[in-house]
DNA sequence: CTGGATGCAAACAATTTGCAAATTC
DNA sequence: GAATTTGCAAATTGTTTGCATCCAG
């Protein structure tokens, strides 16, 4: 439950506090390297601190990301989901849903052709439309291999 | 209020009853090429038909883009947008998302480069994860002119 | 006629919020 | 000690469902 000291500080920093709940909670993250929704960080963080609400869950989560510790993605399932954010810059990826069973399966290959090409694409629609992008969102959408 | 010929047997066909309240939907879509959500197509749709009810709006919806006739979008506003299949294959195009006041700019410029270079990465992911790929979606976050 | 389609209200599911009590610094 | 954070329950919001009635074919 200890975590890295440079938390503290950059909680201290954004003006925030860096509670027991909001450790917990970023160790699931850390213990689950995965894409984990509300209630599954509310069920894995219940086991060890079942005083801690899903309301709290739901701060911590929306606090989290505003800081950018982690990520947030929707991949139309009806709810969200999220990332520890130093995952995926370790390692940039997009990901693949399954339409059937729902498994999201990360792809890293052929990221550099993939970022050159959305770098490129950005740039000429940034000047044609006058829109500074800041993100993108790529999915694909399919069978995959259990399922098709 | 008065549809091609061909819906009616697009409809027959798919075993369901070209009625009153559908074709009333459709023609919102027909009069107003965006990609609307279900509350505005129910506003849009009470003016003209007070009748018809929010559910049957969703179970429109639902049985449209199951048939096809519309596309459904998720921007990761909370909630859905659908918009006129026609419209988007008479001009294939991608959406950039206006973080702050939630625009949504449709953009076909560089579609064929995009779209070859994603049809590649496909055939590439496909054959690597054994995924079998049907769709994808790409969104563009960022601010518009107006709004940087 | 007859089964599919509708309207209404109630049910749901994910998320948010109000507020008093508990923690953090 | 002061202010932020929490837990709980109640409120919201987008969407779905049950069921009696209605309408298209």
């Amino acid at each position: 439950m200890i975590g890295p000291p440079w938390l503290h500080g950059r909680f201290r920093n954004a003006g925030f506090r860096l509670t027991l709940p909001r450790q917990a909670i970023l160790n699931i993250f850390a213990e689950n390297p995965k894409h984990l929704s509300a209630e599954e960080v509310f069920l894995s963080v219940h086991k060890n601190c079942p005083g801690i609400g899903l309301a709290t869950v739901y701060r911590t989560l929306d606090l989290l990301t505003q800081m950018g510790l982690i990520l947030k993605f929707d991949f139309g399932e009806g709810w969200n989901r999220y990332e520890l954010a130093s995952e995926a810059i370790k390692e940039h990826h997009h990901h693949m849903v399954c339409t059937r069973c729902g498994r999201i399966i990360d792809y890293s290959d052929f990221m550099d052709k993939e970022v050159e090409f959305l770098k490129g694409l950005e740039a000429e629609l940034s000047k044609k439309h006058k829109f500074k992008i800041n993100n993108h969102q790529i999915h694909f959408y399919g069978l995959c291999e259990r399922c098709q």
